[in-house]
DNA sequence: CTGAAAGCGCTTACAG
DNA sequence: CTGAAAGCGCTTACAG
């Protein structure tokens, strides 16, 4: 038989009410743990004993109608595939544990999560939603408990974690003066999320505290290893001109283009031009060569935000937290 | 305000029938595109006004209980942090269009989907589900349409869309020929997945068919780089006393984990090693070396899945399919 | 063309 | 301790 063919049968509370020999409120008692005290306990083994045969799920959609509320954690995220959220998702997860499920949601390629996506969700019902790298400067409320993940922009008062990446960008400032850089070029990403506004911006101010110049030919580029070589072949020239000796990348991928471009015109990294990103992706560890980084955490980053959405629904309040960052020496930069 | 902390008040069917001075039924009719020759066009503006105006947007839970089935897709998956799942969602997602809203989940770490998961997920009600690499052996059938990806060993009449793995692994074994192979480790995925099991036979075959030796010192690991690290490690002094000169993973991960030794231990890839893997993952262009790599192209992969899901919702039979793959050759083999 | 009403499958006071 | 009943917000015959 065809798997998708014969749908099987919908097991109701009623059809276990009637095998149990009791009413579907006992039924719903039983399931949903609320029979201390309620239901008996010859009854409540009947019942489960019947859920067991029967193999009765309670109906997500007619319990959160009746409920108003369901068990569903939506996890909203521009961009799924960049393993940071591997990390993240796990974090969500381990923290939310069995009570709540947890789905995601991929915007559209390049888009930043907005508001119509936080109503596309609402619609389910979620018990909460997290929304990763919001948009900048969208209003992010919604008629359930909302958490901000990587949002350094969001307005005062909205439940947020964020990296502190004042500890990780001074690493690596200090990690590239000691190597003597002094004009270094700083490839950002085209995308508007203001993580990377403050990745860009904590970058210019350690670098000009440290006394390094950064050159004014940035480039920018979408958040992919193709979109960065191209830009990077297109600035590479102009940044030679220019006395460059190292790029900062706001994203380990972006980095990545500017190595693969290095490779195929034989530019010695770090030599000629030493290499640094942001994440600290597994991937970036056998780069060729393998690629310095400032690290964040992502398992952190989900458990921070699974608690504070927990922490919401109960009701209870919950302070934004911002999560150290560090740097991760290795060869593109010369270690 | 607090975004989490003052809930907007839901909009309902009802007031947008107060407001448009006309009934709920009527609403239903319109909101759902339904009211053609059933609702006047002035009292259908209205209602129209009235939903714009209010903000209102229908309620999943209550819209699905009705109508018995919603709008959702679930795309359940191992692991979204493969790169190569980005491209199975895009496809998805562009053949599903919006009439139905994607969402994806991901199984515990390491674990395949099983009946289990589907079981969650039919509580929601969806549309269908999809499912990728599930457990090898589960019966995956639910009380709505199901279609499988990448699960080669799919009972018979279970709607599933596959890869043809045949004329990529007989590149790959041409090609390793070609540069002189005769002898080749096999480091597999230990996820009980079928298609690592056919990747693994069909490479064996085409070997014993080229006049290769398959080494018995296969390996196998998690599908992480570190995971596939640690194997090599182990397995590399007695690989090389094998008289073994290439190593083919089961994925390009994996294949990572042996680069990054290769590199860590001195041994020149391809010369001293030559290493290739299966998905043709972006980041194999930029590894030390470049991958060689069999391209499982993995947006077709999701686009013929949502085609087939789309027939079952609509009662229409879809042919299983099996895509095309083929050899990118690059520079751990000498390309 | 329009709306009152039944019903989807639950949960939760409420009365017994 | 137990169950009849109202209600969650829709959709869909059905009667007008």
């Amino acid at each position: 038989m065809p798997s998708s063919a014969v749908p099987a049968r919908r097991v109701t509370a009623a059809m276990v009410a009637e095998r149990a020999g009791t009413s579907i409120a006992t039924v719903s008692l039983v399931v949903n743990g609320k029979d201390r005290g309620r239901v008996s306990a010859p009854i409540a083994a009947r019942v489960r004993d019947a859920v067991d045969e029967l193999g009765y799920v309670v109906d997500h959609a007619a319990s959160s109608l009746a409920r108003g509320t369901g068990d569903l954690v939506v996890l909203i995220a521009p961009d799924l595939s960049n393993p940071f959220f591997a990390e993240v998702i796990r974090g969500v997860r381990d923290t939310l544990g069995d009570r709540y499920q947890l789905v995601l949601s991929v915007t559209e390629r390049g888009a930043q999560p907005a508001t119509s996506d936080l109503r596309r969700f609402e619609r389910l019902r979620p018990a909460g939603i997290l929304v990763d790298a919001p948009a900048a400067g969208g209003s992010l409320d919604a008629a359930v408990p909302v958490v901000l993940l990587d949002a350094p922009d969001a307005p005062t008062g909205a439940v947020a974690v964020d990296y502190d990446l004042t500890s990780g960008v001074a690493e690596l400032v200090a990690h590239l003066r000691e190597r003597g850089h002094e004009r270094v070029a700083y490839l950002d990403g085209t995308a508007r999320v203001a993580t990377f506004g403050v990745r860009h911006r904590l970058f210019q101010e350690a670098c000009a505290a440290a006394g390094i110049t950064v050159s004014e030919l940035g480039a920018r580029a979408d958040l992919t290893v193709d979109a960065a070589a191209a830009a990077t072949e297109h600035a590479l020239e102009a940044w030679h001109e220019d006395g460059v000796t190292a790029v900062v990348a706001a994203a380990d991928t972006l980095a990545y283009g500017v190595l693969r471009v290095a490779a195929a015109t034989g530019l010695r990294v770090p030599e000629d031009l030493a290499v640094a990103g942001f994440d600290d992706l597994p991937s970036s560890s056998v780069t060729a060569p393998a690629l310095t980084s400032v690290a964040l955490p992502g398992a952190e980053l989900g458990r921070a935000a699974a608690l504070r959405l927990l922490a919401a629904v109960d009701g209870t309040a919950a302070e934004p937290v911002a999560l150290p960052t560090r740097l991760v020496r290795r060869a593109s930069t010369g270690g």
